[in-house]
DNA sequence: CCGCCATTCGAAAACGTTTGCGGCACCAAC
DNA sequence: GTTGGTGCCGCAAACGTTTTCGAATGGCGG
């Protein structure tokens, strides 16, 4: 059933169904009206592939994420949240979803920006991938429009959507502040990763602005992993003067920190109060459950779509919009590993 | 740059540069090595559309999952391994990838169909969809190839992909006895569920191999949520012959029976010993680390992949390979929360 | 009746590939 | 010298759409 078939049962030719079915103005609305009732009567579904071609556009974006990372299992239930997220703002948006991949190790720095010639990709949508990708470079570094969610990447057609993750972390230490706690420290994540930085830079714009000391021991610096955590959070109650409360900048190093404290005896939150960072399944499953800053998934899913669209709607020649990332709040979610200073 | 001007720049005709590209045997050694060296040097992308159009497929298949239930945040970091596992397999394949949605409600029960149709796929592989998904009923129901992970439709061309759910369950029981368990209990999953139902039987059929006694009170409902299993821990616990140890038929339930464990006083697994189902991330954050029956993700990727491409290569014609579903083994991690029978 | 505009539609040319068919050159066998 | 075969290649027809251009029709004022 193509659109030729349909013409000829409507009695019409295959321009007039095109234009019926497109909603061009050009046909009357009896017609329309016919051809549309045929249409769905014969499940007549056009050939995309073919629109694609002669129209030049594929109504499609590829979508890319790292998968080291999340055999690693990083960020994972985050990053499915988030490509969720994409997928139903983008379905809203009447655009069709391309999954991209590197074959491996031996692909050429072009393989992205191939498969987006190759299928005519408007767009590449990019999930919380490592700075060192080369294929990724390349493609940022091309005109293709890209939008990327917690990505380290810049390029001329390229923008970068993230979380509040300074302000983030400045609300879980206003929080704790509030709870009377007064020696707080931090547990970082990698320092070249902008999130880890950026959430590192707002404890500290918390602690400045609050008036807290933060003597150079109450920094320590992590991987996002539990074991770093757990480490860290040792480290941190055997100084001379410990803190009473701790922000770490992932949840699975401050559920970390917790075990450290639960080994040396002491109880969350009423001897350690901790926060994390990312809101992730296991925050709220262990006990207590974690205190920490969600991110909101769909809002940063439908602010890179946004961003997308709106590079798209400002043409190929458009001014460079790259320069400011976009940036969505973060949520504090009170649990009860935080509780008043004693 | 299409395949007209490499062709031209080649001096040949387009018919020869799409055999040399394709590896087609009529062509001499000698120009398809000029055309090819000429291809990557212009950076040449063939136009997939327009192979797809004349060709007749695409290489590409679909991809669904189910949004409901992961916005409930039940199977989430399994969904997602259980992605890349088959964008992985699927990419070494040479297939591309498409993800596909349902709008919402209103939308006609063929939506599936119809995309499959529109994009020339030639085949889906659905994840851990809901048994009463409509769009989804039409496309097993349809002539399109199905395959299914964790799904609990079946249709002319659909074949099911699932983890060997009893035995996992049965291994977990063992484990249980051979730790000198006598009074085992189990929590289950919705039973309507496919998972859940083998999981339970799974149970039953262990128990009665080795000779245990399985009162009725010792099997209770859940739903796969933490809460259900908190629930479910407090009613066992508090039975007159409580059990010593509990399956649980999901991750996040055994969690729950662990708190609930914890709320009595019980310590795990001194007291209670406890042993779940997935491996979820949490599995491994909690204390004590949850021992748990691991799906392998990959395998069943790699399963579902070669399911499809088994109906593929058989042609439209085939004989109905859907009957009896793909079966991969699950793996027991042992960790912290099964321990001896006191 | 003529001219003119609006409305509605059809013919046909694209879009970038693949592939069946045939052509040409060359060689071997008769 | 004809025939047959083989190796390499080009011509041109598809594939299913969209869209430009123009044509037909009808209404309406003059």
């Amino acid at each position: 059933m193509n659109i030729r078939e349909l013409a000829r049962r409507s009695g019409v030719s295959t321009a007039t169904v095109s234009r019926a079915l497109n909603d061009r103005a050009e046909v009357s609305e009896e017609t329309r009206a016919r051809i549309r009732r045929l249409a769905v009567e014969l499940g007549y579904a056009p050939n995309e592939p073919a629109r694609t071609l002669v129209r030049r556009r594929s109504d499609t974006i590829g979508l890319v994420w790292d998968s080291g990372q999340e055999a690693a299992g990083l960020h994972n239930p985050f990053l499915l949240g988030l490509l969720s997220a994409v997928r139903t703002a983008l379905s809203e948006a009447d655009y069709h979803l391309m999954l991209l991949t590197t074959a491996g190790e031996d692909e050429p720095d072009a393989a992205y920006v191939q498969a987006v010639r190759r299928h005519n990709l408007e767009g590449v949508i990019a999930l919380t991938t490592p700075p060192d990708d080369r294929c990724l470079r390349a493609l940022a570094a091309s005109t293709v429009p890209c939008a990327g969610i917690d990505t380290a990447f810049t390029g001329p057609r390229t923008v970068r959507v993230s979380s509040d993750n300074a302000a983030g972390a400045e609300a879980a230490v206003q929080h704790l502040y509030d709870l009377g706690h007064r020696r707080i420290a931090t547990v970082t994540g990698p320092l070249h990763l902008p999130p880890a930085a950026e959430r590192l830079a707002g404890y500290r714009r918390a602690c400045v602005r609050l008036g807290l000391a933060v003597p150079d021991s109450y920094v320590v610096g992590g991987d996002f992993f539990l074991a770093s955590g757990e480490a860290a959070g040792r480290r941190l109650l055997a100084l001379d003067e410990p803190p009473t409360a701790i922000f770490a900048a992932g949840d699975q190093m401050a559920i970390g920190a917790m075990h450290a404290a639960a080994d040396a005896g002491l109880s969350v939150p009423r001897d350690l109060a901790v926060v994390g960072f990312d809101d992730v399944d296991a925050a709220g499953l262990v006990r207590p459950a974690l205190t920490t800053v969600a991110q909101d998934q769909r809002a940063l899913g439908a602010a890179a779509v946004a961003a997308l669209r709106d590079m798209l709607d400002a043409g190929p020649s458009s001014p460079v919009p790259a320069a400011e990332p976009r940036i969505v709040p973060t949520r504090l979610v009170v649990r009860g590993s935080s509780g008043p200073r004693r």
